[in-house]
DNA sequence: AGCACGCCGACT
DNA sequence: GTCGGCGTGCTC
């Protein structure tokens, strides 16, 4: 028998099957990941499939074993060769998605711990009636392990390792092995039933007909769409069936799984970036042997190797952390989708603000809409002010805080109630600029401007992290007249400290945010306090119970809008209806001033009102006029080195490669061009790309055609990525 | 990706 | 004479 193998190796050249032969002793199957010798070396290697003969007349050399602890499912072969047709990804990248990095480093292990119970063949009382009268602990020990076994390190604390070591001597007593849980929750499940309204129970049946189905679960913030989620997996378990949640990995928080272990106790296993290596291989090993029957986790989550998927769920549909940027690039929805079509099961996409792609398919007939338009208490949403800050210069305020903002702020320490304080940009300041010439102190290694962090006193790339001293004349005009330009949390953080100096103000963003539990401490610290105000990026805006926020001020709402993508408008709407969501939690009543210049942009309109449905007739419309997704496709080559010339060299080869793509299908061609990327350089790599933008009613093999003319130049020496509809396009 | 083979420069 | 530089090419 031949095994048609990938080997474990992440290059293009040797991305491709090698067959061996399976010797009679060795019981290889299709999925098995083994060890194959190759060339003068050995690898690992994932059996893709079994065959009766060799379709070369190369002399096969034999599998060597059979790795144990990660096997790929038929279901995972299958969804790995989509990936490559679709993405243009290697065979091997897509399979070791399915593996967890854990498994397979191998140097992470099942955890046992020793272990001490009594030898079965000593005689134990023949024993302590022979022991001296002064071996009391001895005889305590042997007396508590006559009730069964106990951890070796717990006997010595109780007894003394002395005690334990002669026991051990004597032979009375052994030593063995036990496999230890590293799982991060192991609560026992109760079941707490709570009373759906007619919204959501309508909507649990709907998704609960089990059928080959995508639903949009379209439910305001605090509409209870975890509540349908938990509903459909328990009918889900009761038909013998497994479930995944994916959540935002920032909304992973201890609350979320918290409700679901609750419920389901030890059938939930949890895959996020937050566990220790360990225990993120043993939550994968309870999914792969079938003890967890549900899976919580973020974006990879969905590669976990689950038999027998009832129902998938993507809550907060919209987030751009579903798309993952580097190495297999991938999207979880498409990956959700080929799973779901797989089991022939519903995938679930919840959002209170769905992206208009998404939201266009309910509209188009490809996805069911099913909406929750209550909120479970019943509280009414915030109300949303938009304040005119062209009218607050105007009457002589050049604060960065609105007077109507200044006022509720006051109120609200006045009350003992707490505030949240959003803008969109991390740092002191989000540039330095000379006044005199003009120039603007940006990074060596990227094209982007420092930012002015006064914590640490330094300047910052954003995009690498690099960082610098603070420059006190400008390097070509020597001018020492440097200032300082837009603002930044911590700038924001220092104005209302001055403001409320007995007030305590914490800041929540990608520099305060270290370390694992980073988030929590300071929603911790932040609970603590009232009154007390919060200074963050979007980071506070997505998925926190801020119970006591009565007041919430977005600082500088058109900061998104005016980024030059045609996503902004609809992150813009996404953003100022989370970060709304954060105030007046418990009692309602929560207020929120959204500072603009352009009080009348039908963004922010719409987005006081809640009115989504509003926001995307209107936004559908300019997306269709202007000729961009869902009605467009956007692909995006992009070539980096570090050479600026070598780059551009192969930008203009590859530009010159698809030319007659443009001529073949030139009524679907929109938009054709080469040009430098928006940051043109980031971590001293030159960034060039090549935009094509095609009508919808493109077929695949367009795509296609363009990842074979790519491919050519895949040996060279840059770095070459297809993008299809990137999130960004920086 | 690795690892071997292979063909030219500065050493004991 | 040989040790070793890294260009090229192959891996069932």
């Amino acid at each position: 028998m031949i095994a048609k193998i990938i080997v474990d190796v992440a290059n293009g050249a040797v991305d491709r099957i090698f067959e061996y032969n399976i010797p009679a002793h060795l019981p290889v199957k299709k999925g098995d990941w083994v060890v194959v010798p190759f060339g003068p070396r050995k690898l690992g290697g994932f059996v893709l499939e079994i065959s009766q003969s060799a379709s070369t007349n190369h002399t096969l050399k034999d599998v060597l074993a059979i790795k144990q602890g990660g096997k790929i499912l038929p279901e995972m072969i299958e969804l790995c060769k989509f990936m490559v047709e679709k993405y243009n990804i290697k065979m091997v990248d897509g399979l070791r998605l399915c593996l967890s990095s854990e498994v397979r480093s191998e140097s992470v292990h099942e955890k046992t711990i020793l272990m001490c119970r009594i030898e079965k063949s000593f005689d134990t009382q023949k024993y302590l009636e022979a022991l001296p009268a002064r071996s009391q602990k001895q005889r305590a020990a042997l007396e508590f392990l006559g009730k069964g076994a106990e951890k070796k390190s717990a006997l010595e604390n109780l007894f003394g390792a002395s005690a334990i070591k002669t026991l051990l001597q004597k032979g009375a007593i052994e030593v063995f092995e036990e496999k230890q849980n590293r799982a991060p929750l192991a609560l026992a499940a109760h079941k707490r039933k709570v009373d759906l309204n007619p919204d959501q129970a309508l909507a649990v049946e709907k998704i609960s007909a089990f059928k080959r189905e995508t639903f949009l679960l379209f439910g305001v913030t605090g509409s209870g769409k975890t509540e349908v989620y938990m509903n459909v997996i328990d009918r889900a378990l009761e038909q013998g069936k497994t479930a995944i949640l994916l959540v935002p990995e920032i909304s992973l928080t201890p609350q979320v799984f918290g409700h679901l272990t609750n419920r389901f106790g030890e059938k939930v296993a949890v895959l996020h970036s937050g566990l220790s290596r360990g225990e993120r291989f043993d939550e994968w090993n309870r999914i792969q042997n079938g003890k967890a029957q549900v899976v919580v986790g973020a974006r990879s989550a969905i590669f976990a190797p689950l038999q027998n998927v009832g129902v998938i769920f993507i809550d907060e549909e919209h987030e751009n952390s579903y798309t993952s940027e580097t190495n297999p690039r991938y999207k979880t929805e498409e990956i959700a989708l080929f799973r779901a079509r797989y089991n022939n099961c519903p995938l679930v996409l919840g959002s209170a603000t769905p992206s208009i792609e998404t939201f266009e398919k309910t509209q188009s007939g490809d996805y069911v809409l099913l909406r929750l338009p209550h909120r479970v208490h019943e509280t009414d949403m915030p109300s949303v002010q938009i304040v005119d800050m062209t009218r607050e210069i105007r009457m002589g305020n050049d604060s960065i805080f609105s007077m109507p903002l200044l006022n509720a702020l006051a109120d609200c320490v006045k009350n003992k109630k707490q505030a949240l304080l959003f803008l969109n940009r991390r740092g002191f300041s989000s540039f330095l600029r000379c006044v005199d010439c003009g120039f603007i102190a940006s990074c060596t290694d990227c094209e982007a401007p420092l930012v002015y962090h006064k914590e640490g006193n330094v300047l910052k790339c954003h995009l690498c992290g690099k960082a610098y001293k603070p420059l006190t004349h400008c390097p070509t005009c020597k001018s020492t007249n440097m200032r300082l330009g837009a603002i930044g949390t911590q700038k924001i953080v220092e104005e209302i400290s001055k403001l409320f100096p007995n007030v305590p103000i914490l800041r929540m963003d990608n520099d305060t945010t270290h370390g694992k539990n980073g988030h929590q401490k300071i929603l911790q610290e932040f609970a603590k306090h009232k009154p007390a105000i919060l200074v963050g990026t979007q980071m506070i805006a997505k998925g926190h119970d801020f119970e006591d926020v009565d007041v919430v001020g977005i600082i500088d709402a058109d900061q998104t809008l005016y980024q030059t993508d045609f996503k902004s408008a609809e992150r813009t709407f996404q953003l100022i209806t989370q970060v709304s969501g954060r105030a007046g939690r418990k009692n309602g009543g929560g207020k929120v001033f959204l500072q603009t210049y352009n009080p009348r942009h039908y963004v922010y309109t719409y987005a006081a009102n809640y009115n989504f449905l509003g926001f995307y007739d209107r936004e559908i419309n300019v997306r269709e006029t202007t000729n961009f997704p869902p009605f467009a496709v956007i692909l995006r080559i992009l070539i980096s080195h570090e050479n600026e010339s070598v780059a551009y060299a192969q930008t203009k080869e590859i530009f010159d490669e698809l030319k007659p793509l443009k001529q073949k299908y030139g009524e679907d061609v929109i938009y054709f061009a080469a040009m430098k990327s928006p940051y043109g350089r980031i971590k001293s790599k030159f960034r060039f790309q090549v935009l094509m933008r095609f009508t919808k009613n493109i077929k695949d093999d367009i795509i296609k055609e363009v990842y074979t003319a790519v491919n050519k130049f895949s040996t060279g020496k840059c770095q070459i990525f297809v993008e299809i509809n990137p999130s960004s396009l920086s």
